[in-house]
DNA sequence: CATTTAGTTCAAATTCTCTTGAACTTTGTG
DNA sequence: CACAAAGTTCAAGAGAATTTGAACTAAATG
């Protein structure tokens, strides 16, 4: 084995490469997820060969941790495809870059999940609220009644919604 | 003046005003706000009146800083609207409820600046790839100009798709 | 089967965000 | 005008989320 065979140096990033980069941070912020996820997806987006661990370690100077969770989660969202390279033990990935299955798959992974969950929270309330009732005077008692019911079709109205929407990104 | 004049004791919250409370909190949660947030708004909302800075501190236990910028906030999300009570010189808020204002805002505040920011940002990415392109081999800056174009498509997408899906939500 | 390489895991450290609380401004009251 | 009440601001503290790095597992290689 070649003495630099395990610390491979990678280029240093070009202009270009770190405004991409830089691009996806953002959106990663405003989307609420860790800088690293917008670091890696934004290599792989630019990158013209699927990118794999150890590249991104090298190229963002990430740990190993980092990149390696990274990776998964990004694959986890389906913004990183897994590639086979034949020949080669490493995972290569390559990004998903149909702006409709990202966004498909980000408004399922994340407000879905939620909606389910709220529909049994929802049920709870509606008990808790009439537990409550006798304690209160009548028409707090109703006004309560009325805004829990009123989260219900909230609900019901954003659980319609979304799938519309989801298709309107076709 | 009474001795208990500025330490009034609030009622502590009971189960159904809890449980929606905590489900608004988990909202905040999923769209990236802070929980105090989550709070404050689930609190107006099962409220039968407009509430006030006290009230918000005494009931969520909140300190005074933490209640007024998280009222500033909402009022400036459109989450909260400010309501005029003759002969008091607090602040009162009450909720905006209609579930289309809400999202209409948010996606306003949120999404609409960022888009408007990666507008400027691309046209700079473009000048980056071309100055980037005489360094790289010709088929890598080509790929590089198709995939910053790319990114100049799917803005434009998303430009078009947000106010449609703000009319969906109507 | 010992060794190397790829990747994972997780506790500790770091970094970042949120909350607190005290000082301050403003406005109303006697 | 002094005082009280409502609300704001912001530096410092507390807490949460992310990143690191070292120890680990698994798989390939000779």
């Amino acid at each position: 084995m070649v003495s630099t065979a395990d610390r491979e140096d990678w280029a240093v990033l070009d202009e270009c490469e770190r405004g991409v980069i830089e691009l996806f941070v953002s959106v990663a912020d405003v989307l609420g997820f860790p800088r690293s996820l917008g670091e890696i997806y934004g290599l792989a987006y630019i990158s013209p060969l699927p990118i794999h661990l150890a590249e991104v370690c090298g190229r963002l100077s990430l740990s190993k941790g980092s990149a390696s969770q990274g990776l998964r989660t990004l694959r986890d969202l389906g913004a990183l495809k897994p590639v086979y390279v034949p020949g080669d033990r490493r995972d290569y990935f390559e990004p998903e870059i149909k702006i409709r299955v990202l966004l498909y798959q980000l408004l399922s992974e994340r407000l879905r999940p939620h909606l389910d969950r709220s529909a049994g929270a929802l049920e709870e309330l509606d008990e808790s609220a009439r537990r409550c009732s006798p304690a209160l005077a009548p028409e707090t008692a109703k006004f309560r009644r009325e805004r829990v019911e009123l989260l219900g079709a909230w609900r019901k109205r954003v659980s319609t919604v979304l799938p519309i929407v989801q298709r309107i990104l076709k």
